[in-house]
DNA sequence: GTGCTTGTTGGCCA
DNA sequence: GTGGCCAACAAGCA
């Protein structure tokens, strides 16, 4: 599930219920593949006790800063969530660390595995957290910014593109697929055969899914519905990409399916044509 | 059983 | 060295 919307709600579910508090006990399993590249131990020992100062989220990451220096990054992967239970609760399957506080307890459950956790200690945040890429709603993310990139990128299907998170952080499938349908633009163009006025709606919609999907999804981090369709207005691709006999919300044609940058993609081929082909 | 799945990475090749 | 493609990672669901 967790593209930039869902990861940011996940953070603030986790940080409304533990900010201000103190950890008094970390369960984890240090085997779970999830702590690749980490200190199993190092991070129960650093994290018993201290206590969750602050957070951020960023791309498809997070950042909980905790007292005595300690910074715990998460990345959700494919199948990742941060959930909040009370002391009582049952341990559910892959739930692979748990950091239990005085009313509450904050859980990260990943059956796929394909999540992370990170972890340093010192003053500063680390460098894997600090060099994420601008952030799409920054200012940082200029039309010019994205035009360079995509010509670099230039024998690549936009669609693939898209997905790159070295330039455009916290985009995942149904994202980019929303976005070309907003911009018009065929996902299997390639990325340096878009002309200018392209290029600007491109970078225009990326702006614009990010901010809609945020207020959409992220909300206070209290409840996400199980079904996003609730949040998320019809006239989105989103509400129709997975329907089988699925049709274009603006145009009413038939959207189309097949794998694109090694991703399913959908589009609407009324409304994003490929230069010489029906779609 | 088959064939999918909102992500990332490393290896191969041009 | 750079860019593009793809298999692999692993579990659950229809």
């Amino acid at each position: 599930m967790p593209e930039l919307a869902e990861v940011e709600f996940f953070r603030k579910r986790w940080d409304l219920a533990g900010a201000g508090q103190r950890v008094l006990k970390v369960e984890l399993h240090p085997g779970a593949k999830i702590f690749r590249g980490a200190d199993p131990a190092a991070i129960r020992h650093a994290l018993t006790g201290a206590k969750l100062v602050s957070s951020e989220a960023r791309a498809k990451q997070m950042l909980f800063h905790f007292s005595g220096d300690a910074w715990l990054g998460v990345h959700l992967g494919m199948s990742g969530e941060l959930r909040v239970e009370p002391s009582n609760y049952a341990p559910r399957k892959h739930d692979h660390l748990a950091l239990e506080m005085k009313r509450q307890v904050l859980v990260f459950n990943d059956p796929r595995m394909f999540g992370r956790v990170q972890f340093h200690h010192g003053k500063q945040p680390p460098r894997w957290w600090t060099h994420i890429a601008p952030a799409i709603l920054s200012k940082d993310f200029t039309a010019a910014v994205v035009a360079a990139f995509l010509q670099r990128r230039g024998r690549a299907p936009i669609k693939a593109v898209l997905l790159m998170q070295e330039r455009f952080p916290g985009v995942g499938n149904w994202m980019a697929d929303e976005i070309l349908w907003r911009a018009a633009i065929h996902p299997r163009r390639a990325a340096g055969s878009l002309d200018p006025a392209e290029i600007r709606s491109l970078w225009r919609e990326c702006r614009k899914v990010c901010r809609l999907a945020l207020n959409a999804i992220a909300g206070r981090g209290r409840q996400l519905p199980k079904d996003l369709n609730v949040n998320i207005p019809t006239t989105w691709l989103f509400r129709h990409r997975w329907e089988a006999g699925g049709r274009d919300p603006l145009s009413g044609a038939l959207l189309m399916r097949a794998e694109i940058g090694g991703r399913t993609t959908c589009w609407s081929p009324a409304r994003q044509r490929l230069p010489g082909n029906d779609g």
